[in-house]
Order: structure tokens, then C-alpha cells, then sequence
DNA sequence: GGAGATAACTTACGGCGTATGTTTATCTTG
DNA sequence: CAAGATAAACATACGCCGTAAGTTATCTCC
């Protein structure tokens, strides 16, 4: 056959778990979870959509695959560091990570059934906070509280219909535009007074939040 | 014709907008968003699923309907009550929002364009701070740091599987049996001394994040 | 009661995840 | 190196999905 001939020309290139997810990952990254089908996935590793999964048991495998990925790219925290360091550096690296990977903010079936790497990860932070001095109630307060604060932000800044700060400056001034100025007073004076304001980034907002949370976290441990 | 007189013995219930967003959030409460299709809420309405289209230009914006009455759900911050107060208050119902209809904490297309309800409460949540005596700017950092934290705890308690103490306990001693107990030593100390105690409910743990926020923010708003 | 508007129904299309069955390529063992 | 076994690719098909387009029934108002 025709065929045989010229796949002895081009001979296949196997597949395996890690290439299908790294190319999910990337398909996801450019367009959104809904943009991530399994036809279009084996578009671009150059094969079959069913022969994906020899790799992956079905599309919710690959997603918890991928946001395994994701968990494996944020830095773990430092055992050198004093603990408050290595929570914001790790909280840091985290919410890079998400802004990274939008998707990955509202995947969380991590909760369910977490990988390997989100395993390991979790463990050295609860394994910080405990080493930190904190108690093991405490912690869970801890990991509780930060965790939450940051897949919100990620979760409030993927939202946002901008990203640079011209483009925020060009939204503000088109949504205060069509505002009713009269009726949501306070939202168009902090649309004039401070998005609209050079220089403005949502993004500041991340580091003001965090460092109000470890500060309350420290004195939290040291007390009761 | 049959149908035309089958039709006479039972006339046709007029649709509108408000009875179909109705219906979609009482269909996505149950099963979660993709749980919700056109011809799912054509059932549940009697009525063939591109009826629906005379109500709402399209799915998306369906649930764009949908998150604004989620929004108008939520108790605005009162103006009698002092600042902290009226935010607690107000983050509580919104978390018992989030929680009584979880697709919610990931749709976020609020931010990109909010209907009237959603205006309304982010108008009011503003204006409790600045009445409470924080400039634009602490404004903004507030807002951002509650909400954040709320979005974000909403997502952590959604994504458990498990709500009840007593699924809690069944599922958290199954994780840990098959957990490997030396590789993640602080989160098998974690799930047994804290987890596994009787009384524990994840959901306890909101209002101690919550309230160190808002004392974070107290002390935030009286320096610099 | 007749006309025009509104909102229902019907049909159809392309895309989705994936079950099932078949073919081809690669690995194992002598 | 040959051949049988295994693994992974391809091909087909099914029942869903959102919704465009066209048709019919009902409601409203004179």
C-alpha cells in the first residue's frame, strides 16, 4: 500500500503521557480549557484523537494530569528560609504559576484526587508552617487561609477583561463610560481616582494581600 | 389536527427571562454546570430547547443571568452597621451563596460585564469602606483581599469531596491508608491529629480567615 | 374576527467525548 | 533474522452538545 511505503518514510513518533499533557497544557494555555479538545490535541501531537488514549484513561485523566503539571512548576518552600520567607516566596511562585495557567484556577480536582506532585507539595508547606512553630491546628488555619487568598486572586485577575495597564486605562474609561453615574457612586470614584490613575495594576494588589494574611498568620501563632 | 387540539385542552405556559434563569440555577445547583444544557432546561420548562432562545440570547448569556442572581442574593453590607460588622456580615452571605450554588465561584464572567445586581453590591461594598474611613486606594486593597479570600475559600470547600462529618472522616481515613506514610509525613500528621478529630468541618475554618483579614485591614486602614 | 407580532416547534449541521473494532508498527525471543 | 506477541496507531460510529434557519401556533389589539 501506498500508505505503509510512506509511513516508512516517516516513521511514527510515539506518543506517551508526558508529551500528551505538556502539549494539553500548551493548547490550554492559548486558549482556554474549552479550547482543549481531544481532536484538536491530536492535531497537534500529529495523530488520531482516540490514540490519545493509550496514554491518558479519559479527558478528566489528562486534566488531572495537567494540573499535576502545574503543581510541579511552583517552587517548593525553602527549608533554609524562616517560615514566613518561604510561604511568601512559594505563595509567589504559585500565583505565577496560575497566571501562567489560567485554566488551572478553576481545575481543583486536585482536591479529589491529587498527583504526585501536588502531594509533595502540599506536604512541605503544611511541613513548613509546622517547623515555623506553628501548631497543628494552627496550620491548617494557615494553609487554609493562604491558599484561599491566592486561588481567589488568581481566580479575580484571570477574570479581568485586561491585562496591561493600557489596556486597563482603555476598559476603565469605556465601563465609567457607561456606568449610570449617579447610581454606583463609590464604584466610578474608584474607577476615576485609582484604576484610571497611571500606573495602576491589578497585579500590585497580590504582594499588599499576602503580606496582610502572613502578618496575620504570625500573630495568630503567637497568641491564645 | 390532534396536536392542535391536544394543544387547546392544554394551553402553553409563556417563558420568560426570569423563569428560565430560574430554572438553569435550580439544574446547575443539582449537577453542576455541565449538567446544564439547553435541552435539559427545555425539559425541566416544558418547552423545546430553542425556546429558550426568545429569552436569552445564548448560553453564555444564560449564565451571566445566572451569577447576577447569585449576586442578588447576597445581603448588602447595612449602613447602620460599622464597617467590620457590615462586611462580615456581608461575607458570610456571600460564602452561603457561593456554597448553595458552587458552579458559581467559576464563572467569574462578572468581571467582564456584571449586571445590574452585581453592580449594586460591588457600589455598596465600596462605599462601606469609604465611609468606614479607608481612602480609594485602601479601598481597593481591601476589596481585593476580602473577595479574594472568599472566591478562593468558596473554590477550596467546593472542590472537597466530601460536605458531611461523617463523609469527612470516612474519606480523609482513606486517603491516609493509601497514603505513603513516610513520603508525606506532615500531611498524615495533618489528616490524623486534625482532620480525623471528631468536630472537624473544613467549613469552620472560613470565619478565622475571614476575620484575620478584616483585622488586617483594621490595622492597615489606621497606618501609613 | 382578522392582522400582525410574538413565541413556540421542527429540522439540521458541525463538533464534542469516547466505545468498539481493525490495522500497523515495534518489541521479544529463538 | 524471522515470527509471533504486544502495543499503539487508525477508522468508524453513536449519542450528546449549542444553535442557525425555517415553520407553525398562539396572543394581542383593533
Amino acid at each position: 500500500m501506498a500508505s505503509a511505503r510512506k509511513a516508512a518514510v516517516e516513521p511514527r513518533i510515539r506518543l506517551n503521557r508526558e508529551r500528551v499533557i505538556a502539549a494539553a497544557v500548551l493548547l490550554a494555555d492559548a486558549g482556554g480549557l474549552e479550547a482543549l479538545t481531544m481532536r484538536r490535541l491530536g492535531e497537534h501531537l500529529n495523530v488520531e484523537a482516540m490514540s490519545i488514549y493509550n496514554h491518558v484513561a479519559n479527558k478528566e485523566d489528562l486534566i488531572t494530569g495537567m494540573a499535576d503539571e502545574v503543581f510541579g512548576e511552583i517552587g517548593l518552600p525553602s527549608h533554609g528560609d524562616e517560615w514566613k520567607t518561604a510561604i511568601r516566596k512559594r505563595s509567589i511562585s504559585f500565583r505565577d504559576a496560575l497566571a501562567r495557567h489560567p485554566w488551572a484556577t478553576t481545575v481543583r480536582d486536585s482536591g479529589t484526587n491529587p498527583g504526585p506532585a501536588t502531594l509533595r507539595h502540599h506536604d512541605r508547606v503544611i511541613g513548613t508552617f509546622r517547623n515555623g512553630g506553628f501548631s497543628v491546628e494552627k496550620t491548617a488555619h494557615a494553609f487554609s487561609a493562604v491558599d484561599s487568598y491566592i486561588y481567589g486572586f488568581a481566580m479575580q485577575e484571570k477574570s479581568l477583561p485586561f491585562s496591561t495597564p493600557e489596556e486597563t486605562a482603555a476598559m476603565a474609561a469605556i465601563m465609567l463610560a457607561q456606568l449610570p453615574p449617579n447610581e454606583y457612586p463609590y464604584l466610578a470614584e474608584l474607577t476615576a481616582d485609582h484604576v484610571l490613575k497611571p500606573g495602576y495594576s491589578y497585579g500590585d494588589e497580590f504582594l499588599i494581600g499576602l503580606d496582610l494574611v502572613l502578618d496575620g498568620l504570625e500573630s495568630m501563632r503567637d497568641t491564645d
